[in-house]
DNA sequence: TGAATCACG
DNA sequence: ACGTACGTGATTCAT
């Protein structure tokens, strides 16, 4: 069946305005200062059904005019006690209109009638031509537009709440038919449209009225023979019910200056939205929006490329480089194709021909070529598999938008939408029975853009003052990185195994026990079904789902002897699933690893590792750390490990120059034991005093809170506000620092590491409250963890230099966030680590804390600690 | 595909 | 009165 989509812009308009608004906060905002928050919301809104849309929907947005209409013509005071709108909305309708402009969508307003009027009009005569009619509104009036084919999805305050009303759920919720509606408001008014209907009807005197006299017309005539106050009222009241009646009807009988075929929705023009978003500074709408409804493409659309059997001679200093091959597993996916874009030319030659040409191979190699890509490591890491080392790294577009926001998403679609550059789609590339042509379009499409858009992209860098990190930091490590990914390290799969075995073994005995003790077999890895046999057994009370996370198990493991088993167990399967099982699928025929470094992933600026993370490898509990022994060299390397001790809490003293914190870590004091004197005002500090300082060291960085503290310690809430108090008595520049940077996030919309990296909290302006205060703890955060992360990574290029210029065989091999591990040939031991070990302290002299660095080195994983 | 869980810093 | 510590990735269950 045909359908047609009719929005009432106006309506949803004011429900996208208020659900963004929160009087306490500045408004969203553009960069110019227009307010854009409604704007904002009903983008999201129109990308949510634009998405939902399967093939050529009808799609029609109806405005008023804001104007008089031929209701304020017949009612003078029609609407006049109607609060004037807030202008920071009126300033958004005409944006409205150039966003739903620019998405490609139908609409329409006339002079003289209300959005309502033509939505009637429309949806009748498309119900008359057989379509299936939904209208999407916040105003009950619609409800008597409701018909066979005419459904209304009401919205709610939420903006995605919906519900959706047809003739059955309209007479369950209200007991009426559609038509009934504008008797309804006839003898019940309407004060938001200063309509007095008829005084002394509430609600249920109107239904029952109408449920017995069907309407308004038949109530007055009955009135006219019945005694009692209502029917009173209904006479003296007639002519004002049956106005309000007429007034709230909706026309359906407009003549409209269009067919439904002209509201077809054809998708948007790439461009004009891109150009819009830019222009009021909506970040996400590009991304939101699903990119099959691109209905012209920009500036791909000419791209002319060459395939060639060898590439020709070559002038230029600078290229656009791009693979063809399988981007999510880079490591061993096989190369295809590679593409070379000069200013003018894009050359693709396919592998075969690749691997002859000596004149690429020496291109790629140079390093005064200079290469533009969109992610280096990848393209350096896949072509090391057929022996070219990848050098001359200049721009690359991953890293580059990571710069620009870190919270984008950093595929490839939506950072070349970013850029206002669409590629050909993946989606068109994996079709097996077409021709590969697509797939080498899009693949120099990516070379070519790569290095038309250096210019403009680092303009933008520079102009967010973030040249020098991106330029001396983040390019450099790229290279860093990929030579840790193909360098890899070492797993010993038969020493796993046998690691291994002995955590199946006791993994099988804690499954037997806990059936043996619940009576029954069952999954003991669903949660759900943790949660019914505790409940069965007494531990929880009521029916609900509980959660059994390790906190909540913990407090109840006194109350039956099968919880101990049950977490025993869960420590096992974790074991034995993630880093035997989960380990041994990754080791490649080198016996090693070669874990993915992810440099463009976390908000905060850190690293990520990934298939596997050999960022979180077991250390805290014994008898896992164990895993750690099967991580070895033969025996001629040392494993050597060093890491920043207490970096985050270093970097807030420097970041809130706090003097007390630090003089205790310049006078290489045991900073929790420091903290706890000054806190708990003593000179003798007992373990547990330490603890408690300790884990409000830890909470302080996170922005902590007095229940966390107090669910973290196991001690009361106000115990743990005392605690906090008396912490920020002690460092008072501390306490300061926070409320300043929340203050900066709430002003600027981001925060800054000392290094400049910024990070986005555009929901430091929600109104929900806890969206909000998420950002507050994490806008005081982010510095802390984003500078610990520019200090390592500038640490991390520092040691390659220095590695490298000496010729040492010493390689880096893995990045913990403050924590870096060397292979080490024995000869090189002790001359490298305290080569590191300086290089590490000193990589920011300026601070003015002093770095410390702890490290050993020993044969496996396992004892290099 | 998302929620729950748990490993790390 | 509200819900509640920051940043990740892998596995499993359940929809």
């Amino acid at each position: 069946m045909k359908k047609i989509i009719i929005i009432d812009g106006n309506s949803l308009l004011f429900r996208a305005y208020f659900a963004t608004f929160n009087p306490n906060a500045p408004l969203m905002r553009a960069k110019d200062g227009t307010p854009t928050n409604a704007i904002f919301a009903f983008s999201n809104m129109l990308a949510r059904i634009i998405n939902g849309f399967k093939g050529e929907e009808r799609f029609l947005v109806v405005f008023d005019t804001g104007k008089k209409t031929f209701r304020h013509q017949e009612l003078d005071s029609y609407k006049a006690n109607r609060k004037p709108v807030d202008k920071e909305l009126i300033e958004q309708m005409p944006i409205a209109r150039e966003l739903l402009s620019a998405l490609g969508v139908y609409t329409y307003e006339l002079e003289g009638f209300e959005g309502d009027d033509i939505a009637g009009t429309a949806a009748k005569l498309a119900q008359s031509e057989g379509y299936e009619v939904t209208i999407y509104t916040s105003d009950k009036d619609f409800l008597q537009l409701i018909d066979k084919h005419i459904k209304i999805n009401l919205i709610k305050k939420g903006l995605s709440d919906i519900r959706v009303m047809d003739e059955d759920t309209l007479f369950e919720e209200m007991g009426l038919r559609p038509d009934q509606i504008p008797d309804f408001k006839g003898l019940m008014g309407d004060s938001s449209d200063n309509l007095k209907g008829i005084p002394g009807i509430g609600i249920k005197t109107a239904v029952k009225l109408l449920n017995e006299l069907d309407n308004l017309e038949n109530i007055i005539e009955a009135a006219k023979t019945r005694t009692g106050k209502i029917y009173t009222s209904i006479i003296e009241n007639q002519e004002s019910g049956k106005l309000c009646k007429h007034l709230a009807q909706i026309k359906t009988d407009l003549l409209l200056p269009f067919n439904l075929e002209d509201t077809i929705y054809y998708g948007f023009d790439f461009n004009r939205l891109s150009e819009f978003c830019k222009r009021y500074d909506l970040r996400t709408l590009m991304n939101k929006i699903d990119q099959k409804f691109i209905r012209t493409t920009s500036k791909s659309t000419n791209i002319d490329y060459k395939e060639v059997k060898s590439l020709p001679e070559i002038s230029d200093n600078i290229v656009g480089l791009a693979l063809n091959y399988d981007e999510t597993n880079y490591y061993d996916s096989s190369i295809s194709g590679i593409a070379i874009s000069t200013l003018n030319n894009i050359y693709y030659l396919s592998i075969e021909d690749a691997k002859k040409d000596s004149r690429l191979k020496s291109i790629l190699e140079s390093n005064e070529i200079k290469k533009c890509c969109y992610d280096f490591k990848a393209n350096k890491v896949a072509l090391s598999r057929i022996g070219i080392n990848l050098s001359g790294l200049t721009f690359d577009l991953l890293i580059a938008s990571y710069m620009i926001d870190s919270s984008l998403n950093n595929n490839i679609d939506a950072i070349f939408n970013f850029f206002s550059t669409s590629l050909t789609r993946q989606d068109d590339v994996i079709d097996l029975f077409s021709d590969n042509s697509k797939e080498i379009k899009r693949v120099c499409e990516i070379a070519f853009y790569s290095l038309h858009l250096k210019h403009d992209i680092e303009k933008q860098i520079s102009d967010l003052q973030l040249f020098k990190l991106y330029n001396e930091v983040e390019l450099p490590l790229t290279n860093v990185l990929a030579k840790m990914e193909i360098e890899g390290f070492p797993l010993n799969a038969h020493q796993l195994k046998e690691i291994g075995q002995a955590f199946y073994d006791k993994q099988k005995e804690l499954e037997n026990r806990i059936y043996e003790i619940a009576g029954e077999k069952f999954n003991i890895a669903s949660p759900k079904q943790i949660s019914e046999l505790l409940i069965r057994l007494g531990v929880f009370e009521g029916d609900k789902k509980f959660s059994t996370s390790i906190d909540v198990l913990k407090k109840v493991a006194h109350k039956h002897e099968i919880i101990p088993l049950i977490l025993e167990y869960r420590k096992y399967a974790k074991l034995t699933s993630t880093y035997i099982d989960g380990l041994l699928v990754h080791i490649y025929e080198d016996g090693k690893l070669h874990p993915k470094f992810n440099q463009a992933e976390t908000t905060t600026g850190r690293l990520s590792s990934s298939n596997p993370n050999l960022q979180n490898i077991s250390v805290r509990d014994e008898e896992a750390k164990c895993i750690r022994k099967a991580f070895y060299y033969n025996d001629d390397y040392y494993i050597l490990s060093f890491d920043y001790s207490q970096v985050e809490l270093r970097v807030l003293a420097a970041l809130s120059n706090c003097t007390k914190l630090i003089d205790a870590f310049n006078n290489d004091e045991d900073i929790h034991e420091a903290t706890a004197r000054h806190v708990f005002h003593k000179t003798e500090i007992t373990s547990a005093d330490r603890r408690k300082a300790k884990a409000v060291n830890f909470g302080i960085v996170y922005g902590i809170s007095d229940w966390g503290l107090s669910e973290q310690l196991e001690i009361s809430a106000f115990e743990a506000r005392e605690i906090i108090k008396s912490f920020y008595d002690t460092y008072p520049e501390i306490k300061y620092f926070m409320s300043n940077i929340i203050t900066n996030a709430e002003k600027d919309g981001y925060v800054r590491t000392i290094f400049g990296r910024v990070r986005y909290l555009r929901e430091i302006h929600d109104p929900n409250y806890q969206v909000r205060e998420f950002a507050k703890r994490a806008a005081t955060n982010a510095p802390i963890q984003g500078t610990a992360a520019d200090l390592i990574k500038m640490a991390m290029v520092n040691i390659d230099k220095m590695l490298s210029e000496n010729k040492y065989e010493t390689k880096l091999v893995l990045q913990i966030h403050d924590e870096l591990i060397f292979k080490v040939p024995k000869n090189e031991i002790s001359i490298v680590s305290k080569k590191i070990k300086n290089l590490m302290e000193q990589v920011y002299p300026k601070l003015p804390v002093k770095l410390k660095v702890d490290g050993s080195y020993a044969k496996t994983w396992y004892d290099a600690k």
